[in-house]
This record gives C-alpha cells, structure tokens and sequence, in this order.
DNA sequence: CGCCACTTAAT
DNA sequence: TTAAGTGGC
C-alpha cells in the first residue's frame, strides 16, 4: 500500500489537500504503508502554454526545495521526465508499477489541456486499479461553491465577492495540517539541468522556497498591509505584495494569504488596505471560476462571443514597439521595459499596457496575452486571460467599452514624478516632472526616443467606434 | 421589474 | 458630477 502525491501547480508542503490526505490514509493503514511523491517535467507541454523561461526555472528550483523539504520528512519526491501532458500519463503509470502505488492523489487544475489530462489519468488507473482522489485546492471557496441565488455561476466581479466574503464568514476556512516526518530523512532528487529553450531568465526575482515566501507575506501584511489600499498603484512605491510569483505556482496558496491577512487584521492597524487586498485574492478566485465554468476562455476564444467577430489589426511594426518598450508613450515603455528585464510588472501597469495594446494599436488581446505569459515568472493562465480580456472588452465584467484608459493621464496620475519613468526609460531622466508623461508635447525629444506611435484621442475615437458598430449589428440582429 | 453599484474616464 | 452600460438581487 503507497500512497502517491502528484505536485504540479502545489509547489508546497504546508496547506496542501493531496498531500495531507495521503498521509492521512497511510496513517490508516498498516505500519508499513509509504507516501511518495512525484513531479513530471513536460517542456513542450509548457513551451506550448507560453511558459516562460523566468517561470520555468522558478518551478524548477522550487521544485528542487520541495524534493528537500519531502526528503527530509522521509517522502521521496521523484522528477519524471515527459514531453507532454499525453506523454505524462504513460510515465505515470510506469511510475506507479514499479513503485506499487495503490491510490494516487492529487489537487485540480482548470486548464482545458490539464483536465483532459487528468481526466485520461483517471481513466487509464481506474483500468489498472489504481484509486485517484483529486482535491478542490487553487480557491479559498472550492471552485464552484460560488453561485448566485439560481445556482448559476457569476459572470461580474461585484456579486461574486459578496458572495465570496460571505461564504467565508460562515464557513471560516483553515489550513490543511502540514505532515509530520514519516520515518527517517531520504537522499533528495534534484533536476540539474534547466529544459532546452529556457535557459535565457532574468535573474531571480525572489527568493527560494516555502519559508521565504512566507516571511515575504508577513513582512509585506506587517509593513505594507495598512498603506496597501493608498499605494497599490504607484508603480515606483513599494506598494505590492509581490508574492504572486509564490502564488501562481502553488508554492503559497490562496487560502494561507486570506487567513494570514485575517489574522493581521484582528491585530489591528489599517484594516482598509488588508480589505482591499483580500479582495485581491477575490478576484484571483474569481477569474480561476471563471476558467472552471466558462472553459472557451482557455481555448482562446472570448468571454463575449460577439465580440469574436472585430477585426484586429495585423500585428507589425506598432506590436514590435509595444513588445520592446519603444511605443514613444513613457509610461507603456517604462512598464513592457520593465516585463522584459524582470519577469514582473506592476498590476496597473499591466491594465495600462493592455489597453493600450488592445485600444489604441487594436491588436487582438490574445498576442498580449500569449507575450505576457512569455515573459512573466507569475504568469497564471486564469488571471491573465481574465484581466487581458477585462482590458480589451472582450471579457467577464469587462471595462465598458468607451471606456478607455489614456496613458498619459494614467502617467499623472500614478508617476507624477515620473520616478518609475525615470528607472525604466532613462533616455527620459533629466525631463522635468511635468514634460515626462509626454515628451513629443513641445520642446525637444530626448534624441533616440520614439514619437508616439499612435495618436492616442484618434485611436482611442476608432476603437470605440469599432465596438460601437459591433453593438449595432449585434442589434439588428436581435 | 426597478434599482444599486461598478479595479472609471472625461468634464 | 455624470454616465456611451449592465449583472444580480
């Protein structure tokens, strides 16, 4: 009788339902009943879902960190190496065979391309004999609990949080128990070698393993919870949590964030910043509902099926600026220079340079979608499909389509010292604080850096127009 | 069915 | 302040 735990986007030991659960039923049975644990590498699976090398190689050290910390509980962690999601189930089963797994355990995923897989997985054991339990982890609120008043699943951020916050109330959701040792330490596994095609990362962005992301989540809850409501959206502060790239690959789960930031909560401070940031980790559960009920979204196709049918301009030269950070608008530069050298943007800027992209350059969200997932090391299939197609209208609870956000105007208001201009674009530094936001308005432009590529109030009037002739047809046809 | 509220822009 | 719009109660 072994138990087998299979780690994909649950990168952690503390708060983790497949794992606890396994050790619960090894615990049942007879002395002798053994938890193991694996981790299958897929390359070409990731390369295909945009992974980029940034997230690669922080899935891979994490990995790494959690082959130690099972080992020394005395759970052997071994990497299994698979092109693809199809190839991973035959190297599973092989696995299980000579290992004499009895039951394997697992937590969902909501990805089209990972529930097929773990759908052909139970298929082929339940064949084999071999018991799968899989496990609603990724949410606070297990996916799917959250209905509206005719169980039909929210479609608008606004209910779905109510919603949300109210099941949390009743049902006061805690960790899952970490697991004691099981016997004596093991010698750890450990990948070496990164997969072809993602050796070029930007330098880590934080620091390895369980532990330091939980010390990130209590110093930022301790210092920064409070001022977090004021400062979220100031690119140049400290204002952000910066645990999502923890967050995205399972390493922290939801759950631990919600109950930390309650627990800072009933400590006292600001509680206005701690509940505008709890409702972060709302929206994070609410787009990963959307990606469960609404799976199109995962298969590019949008939210809004009428809006299938607006004709993107084919990207070129306007799509290469926008990628490079050479688009002649500071603050849209500053923040894809920023994407590039790093792996991470700031959460503003990241609706900014959408809406750009899909708005004023009307290039279809799906390539901003795609490149950001290229480059980010918190790259998450349903936050980042579910905040690209908020900003291109096309989406759940979308920005009204007139409404467009003016980059330069979110410049001002956000950088008003141009101080994260002046990190990221620093052909940019000596202008004062007022021409900073927008160089080509009189005087001289700093030599090398672009005039604007678009006309913003031009664009800004035919995208709207473009949806607003998509409305009209919409209905004549009614 | 009428109303509230909206990761807000433009005025 | 208003509102080119609208989901959910």
């Amino acid at each position: 009788m072994t138990q087998l735990v299979w780690f994909r986007n649950d990168l952690r030991i503390a708060d983790n339902p497949a794992l606890t659960a396994a050790c619960k039923e090894a615990d049942q049975a007879e002395n002798t009943a053994k938890v193991r644990a694996c981790f299958i590498l897929t390359p070409e699976q990731w390369q295909e879902h945009d992974w980029s090398p940034a997230r690669v190689q922080f899935v891979i050290t994490h990995a790494n960190a959690l082959a130690e910390e099972l080992a020394k509980l005395g759970i052997p962690l071994a990497f299994i190496q698979a092109e693809r999601f199809s190839d991973s189930i035959a190297a599973l089963e092989n696995h299980c065979r000579k290992n004499s797994i009895s039951r394997l355990h697992f937590n969902e995923e909501y990805g089209i391309n990972e529930r097929k897989r773990d759908k052909a997985v139970k298929h082929r054991f339940d064949e084999l004999g071999i018991t799968t339990r899989k496990y609603r982890d990724q949410t606070v609120a297990p996916v799917g609990e959250i209905r509206t008043g005719q169980s039909e699943p929210y479609s608008v951020f606004t209910p779905f949080s109510r919603r949300w916050r109210s099941w949390i109330d009743d049902n006061r959701p805690a960790v899952y128990p970490a697991p004691k040792a099981r016997g004596d330490a093991v010698q750890p596994e450990r990948i070496t070698n990164i997969p072809e095609g993602f050796e070029d990362a930007p330098p880590a962005l934080v620091k390895t393993g369980e532990d330091a992301a939980h010390s990130q989540l209590e110093q930022f809850l301790n210092k920064h919870g409070g001022a977090y409501k004021d400062q979220r959206d100031f690119p140049a502060l400290d204002g952000t949590s910066q645990i999502s790239p923890y967050l995205a690959n399972g390493v922290l789960s939801g759950r631990q964030c919600l109950i930390a930031a309650r627990q800072a909560q009933g400590m006292g401070g600001n509680q206005e910043g701690l509940v505008t940031w709890i409702n972060e980790i709302a929206w994070r559960d609410f787009y990963i509902n959307i990606l469960y009920h609404y799976p199109r979204v995962s298969m590019h196709r949008a939210f809004k099926p009428e809006t299938e049918a607006l004709q993107w301009n084919t990207p070129g030269e306007h799509f290469e600026a926008w990628k490079t950070g050479n688009t002649g608008i500071p603050l849209v530069d500053a923040a894809m220079r920023q994407l590039n050298q790093t792996g991470w943007m700031h959460n503003r800027l990241r609706m900014v340079t959408a809406m750009f992209l899909t708005k004023n350059l009307f290039i279809d969200w799906r390539l901003g979608e795609a490149y950001f997932m290229s480059k980010l090391v918190d790259g998450f299939l349903a936050s980042n499909n579910g905040g690209w197609q908020w900003s291109a209208s096309t989406g759940t609870d979308a920005a009204p389509y007139f409404r467009v956000f003016n980059p330069v105007t979110q410049s001002e208001r956000f950088d008003p010292k141009g101080e994260f201009i002046r990190e990221w674009v620093p052909e940019l530094a000596k202008l004062d604080n007022k021409r900073i936001h927008d160089p080509s308005k009189g005087g001289v432009i700093p030599g090398g850096y672009p005039r604007p590529i678009v006309d913003l109030k031009e664009s800004r009037k035919e995208a709207i127009a473009k949806f607003q002739a998509l409305k009209d047809q919409d209905e004549r046809n009614m």
